[in-house]
DNA sequence: CGAGTGATTGACTGGTGTCAAACCCTGTGG
DNA sequence: CCACAGGGTTTGACACCAGTCAATCACTCG
């Protein structure tokens, strides 16, 4: 397993200036590390979490649970992610965090610990806020993708997202990066039927750009995919 | 018009702790104001601004614009929200910023002033993030509401949302909050054809619970309409 | 080899989108 | 004062995409 604190201070420094002072005090940053099995829960809507989660491997994903049992995942993430950052300032969670079907590997940060550094250190302060804010700009992406596109492009725009994410840190082999979901749950992410998931990943692989199977993407064809989903990655830079 | 140190210090208040000396550093914090036209746009896709801004009248909102021309709005904003508070740490922006049909009122605070002031007031800096925080919370709500929910359950959590949201800053009088959209708008907002939205309002308003028209949301009954969307505002909630 | 899970396909239904027309209201100009 | 124009709303007809129901296929695992 890769070391985490290199991956936090690679993925702070990928946006925001990290002084050695600043590095210094970010690996000296006590934390434990917790194991997740596929599906696993790590926080559930409602709770008051002390600890924020740097996901170390694997990948976890937030979700939104409807009174009817209906699952809406709401965003994806990969190592270096901090998925539940905000409970550091929100008292209450508003959504469940799980590990996808492959499990993962997440760092767990006291509140009290990040407090205290955050007081000494204001560029790191600003470069976690950050983080937050990028996170919600991929919050506003999914809220365009999942009300404005057909089928089509809204499966494409996410492949692109999470390929292009892979990319940046180094999870990209080849031309495939991981999603470990299986359609069912790409539906509950898209906002679409199981039935209709499928079929979309039919006319998909027929433009010969993508494949999706056994939890990865395959990017055949970049520039096609990228048109098909009218991706612009700019969202996801600082 | 109502002073704008007072409904940003109310507003940062209702969340976060504000301190006598805060109140004061605030209050001392330069800014100009402007005024909007209605549906003129304040940022627009892709600039790059030194300034954010403070609603103080009306209501503005974000949107992004797709190729083929069409909008996504992205979140309401009413007296007291910060819309762009994120380009304050992200450059470029990921979409635009317009005032709603009745025209709108805005402080500009330059960054670099807010900047310094985050340097001085750690409490400050920290109730702003949460601000951001909070706007993350309602992005998240709008995901799920715009992919998992059906026609009238969406519509009718969004009238409660900013119902809701317009009552805990004072503005709804009697049982009427603003909201000023025409029906295309609002589609543009829900995910749905404008055909779609003027057909929903008509199930909706045979329920007995709401009304919408002239730009206005008319709550009847509250408990009908928040059953009807799915409505819990836990989110909303620091 | 059967059980179980996920992927795939078909048949059918129904909710939404598109197209189009009528209606309503307001502001304007003859 | 009325006719007209224009923007927004409402309604109808129709098509089609996407959802539901259901069966089959493919693969893995005891």
């Amino acid at each position: 397993m890769p070391n985490l604190y290199d991956i936090l201070v690679a993925k702070l420094a990928s946006h925001s200036p990290v002084s050695a002072e600043d590095e210094a005090e970010l690996r000296a940053l006590p934390h434990r590390t917790r194991e997740l099995g596929p599906d696993e829960d790590l926080v559930r809507q409602g709770e008051m979490p002390r600890v924020s989660v740097m996901l170390i491997e694997g990948e976890v994903a937030r979700y939104h649970v409807l009174p009817t049992g209906k699952r809406q995942y709401l965003s994806l993430h990969l190592a270096g992610d901090w998925p539940d950052l905000q409970s550091l300032f929100l008292r209450r969670i508003d959504h469940s965090l799980c590990a996808l079907n492959d499990g993962a590997a997440v760092a767990l940060f006291q509140h009290d610990h990040l407090r205290a550094l955050l007081a000494r250190q204001p560029a790191t302060a600003q470069a976690l806020w950050r983080e937050t804010l990028l996170d919600a700009a991929i919050f506003r992406a999914a809220i365009t993708n999942n009300s404005a596109r057909s089928a089509k492009a809204r499966m494409a725009h996410l492949f692109c997202e999470i390929f292009y994410r892979a990319k940046r840190v180094g999870l990209v082999e080849g031309a495939t990066a991981a999603l470990p979901m299986h359609q069912s749950q790409l539906g509950d992410t898209l906002g679409m039927a199981l039935v209709t998931v499928n079929r979309t990943l039919r006319e998909l692989r027929r433009t010969g750009s993508v494949d999706f199977k056994d939890g990865r993407i395959f990017v055949l064809d970049w520039a096609v995919l990228a048109a098909i989903g009218d991706f612009d990655p700019d969202y996801l830079k600082a």
